[in-house]
RNA sequence: UGGGGCGUGGCCAAGCGGUUAAGGCACGGGGUUUUGAUCUCCGCAUCCCAGGUUCGAGUCCUGGCGCCCCAGCCA
């Protein structure tokens, strides 16, 4: 499954406590699992999650990892991403075999514990309407006071709860608490929810229930139902770790799992939340969950961007309790990394510009041959037209050029990658002064792009044949947000941060023919960075390519 | 001003009382190069602050300071 097998997972400080539990004999087998809930797409934050539950379930002998929808409010909930965030995992390079559950396969179990607390006198059902259960919750300093209904009988709350199932009462009319602690310094202890009434159909369990499970009783007792060793989620449920424990504890539950946090995901110049994602999509700030400029994995998938890499990164990043914000360079890297290893290359201008050589015979084409990738051999050599006229970068001619340009400028010679070495003559411009040919001479003597004289030039540029050419438009993608830290702003409004220039479409693009045939995969035009096809808007007749990743730029750097 | 967490270089992150504080990214510089790419070599911290314990502390203790999370019938 790994088509990388170089990669390894460094070490955290929850693989620590796990191999402490192996090696005390409290655990034989590691469990875990990942527990989206369906109400959106999956983004790299997620994978961050994905590669440490799944890279667990891997790393120890026996270890399986179960992929579990967290269903448990259908207000919010669509069996459509049921099918994308399964996609994307598998995409991902994760398998859960046989293991995939639904927090609503344990519905009627869930229910029998709900019954068996009312009956430990350590729930009840409480008729306060939503107001007044805030008001009654007291504040982060001072305590909460118990609700008027916390002490009904053990008779009457087994009928009301009853009841709430059958659907015998409207929404809000009632609810199921714990009977914990309203004094507790930790909120969440203060008698939270535990069923509230929701007179909607479910997409798996259809309208056989009226009351759905809030997510601090169903999940805990999910993942002792399945066994789950070890339950790995996010900072912000650290407070919610004692009722965790509390509900394990008085449901007396075969398992106890231990709940482990570690800190979200963050990514500079994005952002990660679920609902700025889905703000960024249903307000057409962008063109769907799949637009590529998207921090969600189905979006960076269709910009071009590799399993491998995402999962090379999330081993980088580490796994910690601290707040992070990381920056995008490391996820490029590890793109590169990986897009350079496979890529095969290819000459594609994206501006173009006329380059004429005089001194070319009119009529006269040759095939030149190009090596598909520098370091590997075995991916061959394609073949490429060369004529009198060529199609160049536009940037690559500049007129009174400093010494340290390696391009084109009159009197300067350069080589054509593959080709020959050209000398600039002269250039032709339109009536206003606009640059739209560059002449030159070769020198026949450099076929393939060098000379026996040994003489030296510094600059190689890229060309197509402009007779042999297919055009397409080509996609180039930046940073979705203008400044680093979009989200930060306690009363700022992120999306006025959005880049107005996140992605510029270049219609008149000129690419080597081979590229016509190209399937999917990832090319790097050589000199400028790694693109693909577009997997949506790409046709025969109309060719699409999306930039995943610019090549890096040490000469831009020193501009 | 309640409770829960976190603080090692620009960004991540090892380190679990004992050599000159790993590694990656970024950054700066050198070399190779028919991609100003790749590759390669070199450089780049005394650990939030202040006390204390100890022969010895980033690692232990005390006190500060800073940042994050919690008042959904969301997850």
């Amino acid at each position: 499954m790994n088509d990388n097998s170089t990669e390894s997972t460094p070490t955290n400080f929850i693989r620590t406590i796990i191999d402490a539990d192996i090696a005390s004999g409290k655990h034989k087998q590691i469990i875990t699992r990942f527990p989206p809930e369906p109400n959106g797409y999956l983004h790299i934050g997620h994978a961050k999650s994905i590669c440490l539950n799944f890279g667990i379930s891997q790393d120890y002998l026996g270890g399986i990892c179960h992929l579990r929808f967290d269903d448990t409010n259908p207000g919010k909930e669509k069996s459509e991403y049921i099918d994308a965030i399964k996609e994307d995992v598998r995409w991902l390079g994760f398998d859960w075999d046989e293991n995939l559950h639904h927090t609503s396969d344990y519905f009627d179990q869930l229910y029998a514990y709900a019954v068996q607390l009312i009956k430990q006198d350590k729930a009840y059902v409480d008729s306060l309407s939503a107001e007044e259960m805030r008001l009654y919750r007291g504040n982060l300093t001072e305590p909460g006071k118990e609700s008027p209904y916390r002490n009904r009988s053990v008779d009457e709350n087994l009928d009301l709860l009853e009841r709430m199932k059958n659907g015998e009462f409207a929404e809000g009319e009632h609810l199921l608490r714990a009977k914990i602690d309203m004094a507790s310094p930790n909120i969440n202890m203060r008698d939270p929810a535990i069923y509230r009434i929701k007179n909607m159909a479910h997409p798996m369990t259809g309208d056989k229930w009226h009351i759905y499970p809030m997510y601090d009783f169903a999940h805990c007792v999910s993942d002792a139902i399945e066994g789950i060793t070890h339950s790995l989620c996010t900072l912000e449920f650290e407070d919610h770790r004692p009722l965790y424990d509390w509900f394990l504890d008085e449901l007396g539950t075969s398992a106890h799992p231990q709940q482990i946090e570690f800190s979200r995901l963050n990514l500079d110049y994005t952002v990660m939340s679920k609902r700025k994602l889905h703000e960024l999509v249903e307000g057409g700030y962008v063109n769907g969950w799949d637009d590529p400029r998207l921090p969600t994995l189905s979006g960076m998938r269709r910009r071009g961007y590799t399993a491998t890499a995402i999962r090379d990164f999330c081993s980088r990043i580490g796994i910690t309790k601290k707040d992070n914000i990381v920056e995008m360079s490391v996820l490029e890297n590890s793109l590169r990394e990986d897009l350079d290893a496979r890529s095969n290359r290819a000459l594609a201008v994206l501006d173009p510009i006329k380059l004429i050589i005089d001194n070319y015979p009119e009529d006269q084409e040759e095939v030149l041959k190009g090596i598909n990738h520098p370091k590997k051999e075995e991916q061959g050599k394609r073949d490429i037209h060369f004529s009198k006229e060529l199609y160049i970068e536009r940037s690559d001619y500049m007129a009174d050029a400093p010494k340290k340009f390696f391009r084109l400028t009159e009197g300067r010679e350069v080589r054509l990658r593959f080709a020959y070495y050209v000398t600039c003559t002269h250039v032709v411009k339109d009536s206003n002064g606009e640059v739209i040919e560059v002449h030159c001479t070769y020198d026949p003597a450099t076929r393939g792009g060098q000379s026996e004289d040994g003489r030296k030039v510094k600059g190689t540029i890229h060309w197509v044949s402009a007779k042999h050419s297919v055009s397409a438009e080509v996609r180039e993608y930046d940073r979705l947000f203008s400044i680093a830290a979009p989200a930060s702003g306690k009363d700022q409004d992120y999306k006025a941060f959005i880049n107005q220039d996140s992605v510029k479409v270049l219609e008149n693009c000129q690419l080597e023919a081979s590229l016509l045939t190209s399937g999917s995969d990832a090319y790097q035009f050589e000199r400028q960075g790694y693109f693909c096809q577009d997997s949506v808007d790409s046709t025969p007749d109309k060719l699409v390519f999306n930039r995943i990743v610019t090549l890096r730029d040490s000469w831009a750097k020193k501009k």
